[in-house]
DNA sequence: AATGAATGAGTGTTCATTCAT
DNA sequence: TATGAATGAACACTCATTCAT
């Protein structure tokens, strides 16, 4: 037989390691990840202990990877096309993605709020990510929005935030309470409340 | 000397208890529970490994107990005067009561919110919790209160709980995300938007 | 009220002591003396444990006490009147007293028989046991009966021994499994066996 | 280089497993079951304490295997060819090979006969042992045999089961008090004893 | 690339014993 | 004399990680 062309290792390696990404993910938001054992991945994802650490250098990279991953995630849903503004469509828009990345990617914020919870995982993660720095623009956008639109604008961007956390987090942990029929008529109500006429044209981008 | 009497035993008994009650509820809400070791709880508190099984079967237990204490705490906010309905003025209490509860037990509520994530902990104690129909009991008062006021209870109930659920939620895990002058605002929108006039009077109880 | 006098006090202490004797004996036999803690025989004693070591220096010497007590239960037993030799009708009695002893005294020997197949136990014991010697008195005075009687004293000596101990682990252990009405064909077969006129007369005591 | 095949970690487990398991019993036969610790069996078999649990579910689970092992081993020594009666000859042989098991495989019915005594270690066997109905096949097979040549089976049988017990007792734990010239004269006069003629013939298998 | 046997530090838990009262 | 709170060494067991093959 031929060996193997150097690309062709690199998709192997590519496919095995979205393979324990992905049944690490479901196990995570099944059971949590300190109640998760490396066996218990192994096992699931048919491969030896042994070479999930030829992939990963440990339990907590895998976690870092698949938080990373998200990251990215939730990143494309925010990223609105003009980097000096979000526009009501972008906003509208961004309510549609949510409530669809919900139901696709439930494991993924499962494991989000699972770890927004508890703050010495945190911890881990923080010290490795890198995307910080990105998440205070968006707060900056967000906050301009709000500021072009009402007078009140930290008011009503605290309301705004109150609301989507509540929503997820229900929407994602205990999907069964939240009936279907009712989900259309949520976001417009949403969009009743928060996408306006711009008035104010502010260009102060700091909240304080 | 005269062996102490079982009175003094018993305020001992009450005392260390309580010690090492606080100092569980202090490290599970800081690290979580898997992450705080029975060890750590020990030395914080100052007293022996071996002392704790004295007072508490297990590290579960330890739990359990702080969980039913949360129960209590949560049931003594929820309880209006009037079994049969929650008034406009109840509600308003409710209100007052859930930002001050909030700032004083937190580690309780921290706690609530970190086990609301992780299934498996959770099973541990829906075993053995004894306050489920109660909570049936509040939801279906909750329900009516909606049912009076609203044409469409559901939407409002669900509106209601989602902005709850991520006040507490923001309030409790990151407090310095909610600026102290914003809250009294944040109350007075939300006596505006759900307490009104009782219009509909309705008798029934189940939200289906 | 008059102060006791230091006999009550040596009364009472008497007392005490037999009850905790009591009730360890009753719990190592029923679940062994591994199984036993010192907080259960408190408990069922209905003392504390602090006091039970002023009676006793530790769980071992309780249970080297109770075996100290058995011995000399034993020792009753064996105890002929002439102590030159055992006489048919000593040997006779022999055989009835040991029906009653182990009916009576069965916690004992179930303790017994318990030691007995564990080594490490038994070394505990055996560093503390004086009663050795008396032992190998009484070996020699039945070896002597059994060379009075029979040309072959260490073959019946030793098939008699075996049937002993099988009769008495069987009766002791699973009384059940003894038939009531089949004891007293036992004890004549036993008699027809070994009860016997002697012949021989030897002085030679040495079983060698 | 290539991983091991299947085969050869079969093998290595094999062997290990049959290490761990030799290593216990003698240790259990030597101590005793309570006395012995996970770590004094695996400093003795030379591994380290988190292997034996690769191997074994618990310190209960190697003594269940064990006790199965006993009792594979004494089947096969009560098997007769003829699954009907117990023929005069496959007695004698019965008692040969008692002898012999008895010598080689001295701490297994040590661990047995310790066992025995310890009610509260049985029940944890009893649970899970199932070869309780095989052994009353056997009694029924031995009664057969005693009904078919005494006129009083039951006593027989009686006084059969105390001198095995006895001299099995007395043999596997204090072998130093049994004489070798003695063990052949005494299977002897149990041959006269038990083993003669066929008279009675009967069908009957109860005892009742 | 792939395996799973092997490790050992760490976990929750037990219990004989001590000691202040 | 009498109590039971308090201790700590020891126990059975777990699991992320390493490594020879």
């Amino acid at each position: 037989m031929s060996p193997r062309t150097p690309e062709q290792f690199e998709k192997i390696r590519e496919a095995k390691s979205q393979l324990i990404l992905n049944t690490a993910l479901r196990l995570f938001a099944e059971r949590g990840f300190y109640a998760t054992t490396v066996r218990a991945i192994a096992k699931k994802a048919g491969v030896s202990k042994g070479l999930m650490y030829n992939y990963f250098e440990s339990k907590d990279e895998i976690l870092l990877v698949l938080f990373e991953q998200f990251i990215t995630l939730v990143s494309s849903l925010l990223d609105p096309d003009n980097n000096d503004e979000i526009t009501n469509k972008e906003m509208e828009s961004f309510f549609m993605q949510l409530t669809s990345t919900m139901s696709e990617d439930r494991d993924y914020w499962k494991l989000y709020f699972q770890l927004s919870m508890q703050t010495e995982v945190l911890e881990l993660l923080r010290a490795r990510i890198s995307s910080g720095e990105m998440l205070v623009r968006y707060v900056q956008l967000i906050y301009k929005y709000f500021a072009d639109r009402f007078p009140d604008p930290k008011q009503q961007m605290l309301f705004f935030s109150f609301i989507l956390k509540g929503f997820s987090l229900q929407y994602v942990l205990t999907p069964e309470s939240v009936p279907e029929e009712e989900i259309e008529p949520f976001w417009e109500r949403m969009k009743e409340m928060f996408i306006v006429e711009k008035k104010y044209n502010t260009n102060n981008l700091n909240p304080k």
